[in-house]
Order: C-alpha cells, then structure tokens, then sequence
DNA sequence: AAAGCGGTTGGTGATGGCGCAACAAAAGGA
DNA sequence: TCCTTTTGTTGCGCCATCACCAACCGCTTT
C-alpha cells in the first residue's frame, strides 16, 4: 500500500514543518503535483489537514492531536498516576515527569511543574536521550545484554556534558547500579545544571513500564536531598505498579 | 482513495477503542480479515500501531501522540502563552486553561493546574461543547449571525445544569454580553459546582485565535472574585496577541 | 482426532490510482 | 495594462494494486 504510506509521510511533513503548499510539498516529498493534490484531498476529507483559502496552505488540524492523546491515554493509565505526580510535586517543590519508552528513546508523556521561577521545563511529548537520563537508564536497564548491545550501535552515546556516559562500559556500570540500587540518577549528564531522580513504575511481570522522575537545578537539588527522596519515590513506584494490577 | 481512508479508519478505533486483534476489527469495521490484516500492516510498517506477540492484539505506539503534539505546536505557539498562564495561576490559586476552537467545540490544549486539592481538572484534549463554557461563547461570540444558526443547528443547545442556555435567544443574548464587556463567564452552566471566567487571545486582524481561561469551583471562585480578575486577564490576553504579531 | 477459531499467506480479476498533460488562476514584472 | 511565470485543479487511459476468495497454519476445545 505505497500510497498510503506516502499519505501518511505528507501528513507528518504537516506537523513537523507546519503549514505548506502543495507545491513545497510535492517538491519536499518528489512527487507528482496531481497525486499530491489526491493526498491532500484525503487528509482534507478525514479532516487531519485544513487548506487556507487564503494563503492556500494546508496546516494539520487538531483531530490528530486529538488522536494523540488518545493513544497516549491508552498506552498508560495517566489518571491513575496524575494525582501521585502532583503530591509528590508539591511536596518538594520541583518538576516531577512521567516518561515512556519508545524507539530507544523517552518521550515526556506526562508532568506537573514545580511552581519555582528556576525550573526544568520539558514540554509535554519531548523526546529525550536515554543513556543521558535518569529516566532513560531505568528502561536500559530493563534490557538484556544482547538488546542493550544493539540500542548501543543503533543509538550512540552522544555527549551532551562531561558527565555524560560515552563508552559502553561506563554506561553498563551505571545500569547496574540502577538495578542494584532501584532508582536511577543523572548529575548533570544532559544538560549542565540539571539534577535528576528517577524510580521505574513496573507491571504486574516485572517490565518496566513507566518512569518517574523529579528533576530541578542541581544548585537547588543536591545530591544529599536526591538521596532523602529515594525512600518514598521506590516506595510510591511500587504502590503505583500494584494499582496498576 | 478507500483504502486510505479505511487505515485511518483503523487507527482512529485502535485509539479510541484501545488494543484490538484483527478479527475484533475485522467486525467493528466490517471489513475482510485480509483487507484488515494488510491495512494493520501498513500501520506497523509506518510505526503508528504495534502488535503485541502475545496478546496478538494491536494498540497504538507514541508516534501519533508526538504527531500530535507537534500539531499542536504548529497550531498555536504554546511556548509563548505557557509563561502567562502559569502567573496567572500562582496569582490566582486556580486552574488555567488554554482552549482552541474545533469543529464547533472546544479542545483544551493546555493547562495549568490549581494546587489546591478541590479544583477543576480538565485533562490536556478534552472536548468541551461551546454554548455551555466561557471558552466556547468567546468563539460563538466571534461568529456572524449566519455561521451562528448553523452552529446551533448542528450541534443544539444541549443542557447540562439548570443554568445552560438552551435557547437561541438566551444563548445570542450572553454573546452580545461577552462581545460588550470583552470577556465570557460560565457561572455553573456546564457543572454544577464550576464557574469559569475567560478572554480570548485575538490575532492582528482581530479574529478570536484561542482562549484562556480560570476555572475552579462556585465555592472559592465568587462573582465579586470574578469580577476582579477581569481587568488583568483582559490586559493579559491582549498583551498576547500583541506578542504573537 | 476432528472440529472450531483466529491469524497469515497466495493467486486472480476488476478497480481505482498514477502520471501525463491540458486547463485555470494567481502572482509578478515590465 | 498585458504578458510571463508560477501554482493549483481537472480529465483520462493504462496498468499496477487492492479486494476477495480460498487454502493453510497453529492453537484450543470437546
């Protein structure tokens, strides 16, 4: 079904390079303009894009926004961990996150702000890097050798800091101390004066499926009040994943 | 372009529906199980739907979240409005809402929510009817006479409390109101408990782009309260559209 | 074992989509 | 203003592709 696929190509070209004209688009994708003109037609009449009349652009509509979040709500159970996420929030004042893991890498499904001026701020559906994350490390560690090993060719262990984990072995050790210990961290791996806990939400069969995370500046979260949340974060990822049955 | 038309089918009912084996969208969709099998095909191939190897059922993957998200971004500069409407937040101790108009309803886009424990919580994606919120009457109120009727005639004036305008007449009396005083309230017309106050967000040409709002319950958020919000919210909401050019 | 059920694969005829090209409509420039 | 250039839309014939059927596989049930 070549032509459905190419459909669904102009329609992720749409959102990510926001609105454009058939001929951008035939051009960007190297197709014909009639045949782009059918595409667009369909993603018209299924109501995902909206042509300006005025400026003759198409730009995708919110139905697949929508959609989106939908899917997301399927995937997890958010409701269930909201108000968990904004206890946990409120009572030390940052940002807490909740990650899924997907391609190797984690997207931000879901989080509460901490209200200080001075704060991590990663929009909702922000992908983030998982060797270079607290939350990340908690899904590679739930890999065996051999899936680690290829996420490790596929992906890289891109540098993002000093601290970041480049070589295998040095993020191999970090894993097993996450499973070691229960939780992960990230000192200022990915970006410089960002600190950053994280406990794995598992299902009833062990797997990770969700990571939770608190992150804030590492001049307001130190090491030492990392360590005094440990206990009632493993504590609550716990309760969390027993709810979730 | 059927077949087309019937993958987004499918995936709008995966996502609705949550995970489903073929045969269970075969009959939803009334379609051959060979047809479903090559269109669910096509949807792994793209990555937008995943099998599980157990359950063989088929749920969808994160990619049509992020897809929608970033539509999102497209639609609206969110990035521009978040800083406001966590001010007015912390300001005011109440739930802020951003809203856009879709198809005649509502789409809550994004919120910042109260801390406090009794509040509305109106998740990211809701679908909230027009006629009944102070988000809604904004847009209806930036209609013409003639997309107006439509409007009703195509969605109705459903009631929700005693207090929901479900005549023309009622309903096109707020509007004026709304256009006169430059800002909407909702005094319990879609919950019992809930009042809202909302301004809209206009673009150089005047065109209502989106909505903000404060919701929280009648108990805390008094007409007098209400009332003396309305001047920093009106200045806010034209403070960005002036930002956003 | 055999029957029932859900999932996967292959072959064939008809349909519908591809690509070409003409047409229409703006935009732009002298 | 007119002519040129660029962009958007429509029509049509050929052929690739999809719908449908049927067989097959693997698993469970009686």
């Amino acid at each position: 079904m070549k032509s459905t696929i190419k459909v669904f190509q102009v329609l992720e070209t749409i959102c990510s390079e926001g609105a454009m004209s058939l001929t951008d688009l035939t051009r960007k994708l190297d197709e014909k303009k009639s045949s782009m003109h059918r595409f667009l037609n369909v993603l018209s009449r299924t109501g995902y894009v909206e042509k300006d009349g005025y400026s003759k652009k198409y730009y995708p509509t919110l139905k697949i926004f929508q959609l989106g979040v939908s899917a997301r709500n399927r995937k997890f159970s958010l409701h269930l961990v909201r108000p968990y996420m904004e206890s946990l929030s409120r009572q030390c004042g940052e940002t807490v996150n909740l990650g899924l893991f997907m391609d190797g890498k984690v997207i931000v499904v879901d989080r509460v702000e901490s209200s200080e001026p001075l704060r991590t701020d990663l929009g909702i559906g922000t992908v983030l890097p998982a060797h270079a994350t607290a939350m990340g490390k908690l899904f590679l560690a739930d890999l065996n050798e051999e899936d680690l090993e290829r996420h490790i060719q596929e992906h890289g262990l891109k540098s993002y800091t000093s601290k970041t984990a480049t070589s295998p072995a040095m993020l191999k050790k970090q894993l097993k101390l996450v499973r070691d210990r229960g939780f992960s961290v990230d000192d200022r791996e990915l970006g410089e004066g960002i600190r950053c806990i994280a406990v794995a939400i598992k299902g009833s069969w062990g797997r990770v499926l969700a990571a939770l995370s608190i992150s804030g500046p590492s001049t307001r979260l130190s090491l030492k009040q990392l360590n005094s949340l440990r206990g009632s974060l493993i504590a609550l990822a716990a309760e969390i994943g027993d709810r979730l049955g």
